[in-house]
This record gives C-alpha cells, structure tokens and sequence, in this order.
DNA sequence: GGTATCGGATACGCACCGGTATCGAGGAGA
DNA sequence: TCTCCTCGATACCGGTGCGTATCCGATACC
C-alpha cells in the first residue's frame, strides 16, 4: 500500500500507458475541488468526481478510504496551499494594507469556488463535532500567523491606532470574508476601495 | 397517527380533531427551518422534515410541490420575519451604533441554526443561476433599508466621516456577517466589542 | 344524518448512491 | 519471456430518497 514509485526521476524515458498512483491522486483531488464546489459535498457522488476525473469509483476508493475521507484531504491540501500563497504574499513587504487587500482579492474574487468549496468545510466543521476541533485548530493557525505579519507592521509603523494586533487581524480576516461571501452572488454589489479603505481609517487615527 | 387537536382558539366551538391545513403548513416550514439548518438542504430528506413536524412525507406534498419549493417558501418566510425584525429594533433610534451592533448580535450570535440555514440559501443562490436573481433582490432590499436609516443617521448627527451611506452599510453588513460566521464554529474567538469599536472608528473621526 | 370533498397516510416505483468483491490489464523484477 | 503483484475497471448489493397513485377518515355542506 503506498508503495512510493521511485520517484519521478526526470530521465524516466519509458512512456507510461498507465498513470502513476500519485498522478491518480492528484487527478481525482482536483476534480473532487471542481465537483464538490459545484454542487455541494452532499449533492456530489463520488462517481461525479471519478468521472469529472477520468476514471471510476474504483480509482477513487483505491486512493481514498471514503467519502468523508477525500473530502478531508481535500480540505487539507487546499487549506496548506492557500496558507503558504499568503505567506509567500506577505513575506517582507511593508505596505501592510495593500499586501493585506491585495491576498484577499486574491484569495477570494478571484476563486468564488475555492470561495463555495470553503464554506463548504464550514459547515460540516459547525454540524460536525469530530470535524470542528481539526478546522478550529487550522483557522486559529492561519489567524496566528497573519497576526505575526501584522504585528510586525504595528512595531515597524508606529502608527496612531487603538487597534491590538490580535483584534485587526480578526477585523481583518471577517471583513475579507464578508465582502467575499457578498460579492459571491452580486458581485458588483462589493466595490474595490472598501477594504483598503476600512484599513487605513483603523490604522491612521489622528493622534 | 398524532391527531394534534387544533388550536382551541376561543371563538372556534367545533372541537378539531384534525389540524388546520395552515397550521400543517407552518409546522412543516418550522420542521424544515431546524432539519435543513442542521443537515443541510441535500443531506435532508423530506421524511424527516416530515417527521420532525409529526406528519409523514404525504403532507408535506400536499402542502408544497418538491422539496425545492419547500426550501425556497421555507426562505422567503424567514427572510420576510428578519426584515420586519430588523426594522422593528432600527424604528426610531438614535444610537445608530448601538443599536446595530445589537441587531447583528441578535441575528446571528443568538440563532446559529438561523445563520446555517442562510447560508444553505446562500450557496444555493449562487449555484442556480435560477434561484440567484430573487435571492439578490432580496440581498439589495434588505441593504437599501438599512442603508436608509444609515442616512438619517448621518444626517442627523453630523459625524466626521468620509464614508457614505452606502459604503457604510456594506461594511456593516459584511462585518457583522464576518464575525458571525467565524463566531459560528469558534465562539470564543470573537470578542463583542470588535463590531462597535470598528463602527466608531469610521464614525467618529477627528476633522 | 347522508353525502361529497378535502387532505394527510400508506405503499410503491424508480433512480441513485456509498461501499465492496472480484476481475484483469499493465508494470516490475528475474 | 515469464511470473507476481499492483490498482483501476466492472458488476453488484443494500439502503435511501424523491415523487406519485391510491386509500380512507374527517370535515363541510345540504
């Protein structure tokens, strides 16, 4: 089981008729990605994402122990690749406010499925009392880590504001996801300027 | 099987061993509120909306044409009882961040299932196209109302502010919309005072 | 009190879904 | 080239869900 082939070697010169276990893998996640952001985790079979996939049931059971199972690995996978985009995002900038408005477009306009994917993890993280703690833990991580950034930005601008860092990146963080759940269905309801806006009025307090 | 008997209202003498066809009605809506709210709209099925108001699945199609319609009767009450709230508790105020802070809180932070339950309406409505253009209208009224007591807010107290009602009202909304749904898995995690000290922020800034 | 109608209960058809057992093609090692 | 083993394909099962046809008791009307 699990049987790591010898590791992609970049002079592997046979050509492969058959996919590589890892290649399944990846295939099946990103179509699960697709296919549960489209019509819900409930409303989705798993021969929709086999299928969506371009193989069958078969090849996802062989990868996944259940359904439950692929969707947790789903979250997982996904959650780690936003957390290291906003990261490498706000590696050693300054302009805190921009950096910040910047990775939430980024993150949330621009990916309305990644968008409905979440809320999707949200969800089951409420109803589901073995999923929360594993979802709490991950937000309260991210929450950290962007409070780390933000932090930094407070102590290097010593700007005017009453804000601690752990209450602006909560701001920081809802305001994001409300502006982003709003402009899910209407988006031109949601106009650019408001969260850079928002920030500088927090941040820039007369003295 | 569970002959409820209706209603002894005082001026109907008959002795009803059979509920009223409104009353069946509105004991399914209020099933469907808490059973849709707690396994989501795909992961209910009608038996057990059925079962949780005490009838079986034929009342419940004999009341409503599929579970769609269900679901969507289920949010037009929902959506009309929080408007008329909502209006209720902003009628004639003058505290304007007091008392919306206090509305939001009690929108959300008081009624989690309400909260799950919108945002099933939510993913819905930006998954069918069909279902999109009532939910946004609705979406656009209840902003439009708010956003008019926003004004006269203004108007009355001449607060130092850039924002404009409508910006401002969106902030509102998606802040407190924010916070909720982070609140929803993490109650902890959210502090009360974060909402009104944003709103005195953008309100109450030197000239 | 008799009768027509209404509406919820019951039973069923059909489709679909999650999960499993089994098969068999394709790759790896000798 | 031969053999073993991996793993996706196929077939299938039990369970469930939506929607419908029909039944039957209560209600309303005469």
């Amino acid at each position: 089981m699990l049987r790591v082939v010898g590791e992609a070697s970049p002079d592997d010169v046979t050509v492969r008729t058959r996919p590589r276990r890892e290649q399944v893998r990846a295939r099946v996640l990103e179509a699960a990605r697709a296919v549960f952001a489209e019509r819900g985790f409930a409303g989705a079979s798993t021969d929709q994402v086999a299928a969506a996939a371009g193989f069958t049931k078969g090849a996802v059971y062989s990868n996944f122990g259940s359904k439950d199972e692929l969707f947790l690995a789903l979250m997982d996978a996904e959650v780690a690749a936003r957390v290291t985009a906003v990261e490498r995002a706000l590696a050693g900038t300054a302009d805190l406010p921009g950096a910040l408005a910047a990775v939430g477009t980024e993150l949330t306009a621009r990916d309305p499925a990644w968008q409905l994917l979440y809320l999707e993890f949200w969800q089951r993280a409420v109803r589901d009392p073995g999923a929360r703690a594993a979802f709490v833990a991950s937000r309260r991580d991210l929450r950290a880590r962007v409070c780390e950034v933000v932090e930094r930005f407070l102590a290097d601008h010593p700007v005017h504001t009453g804000w601690d860092a752990g209450r602006l990146t909560l701001v920081l963080i809802a305001l994001t996801n409300g502006l982003a759940l709003e402009a899910l269905p209407d988006p031109e309801a949601v106009p650019d300027d408001v969260l850079p806006r928002v920030l500088a009025d927090l941040l820039d307090r007369a003295p």
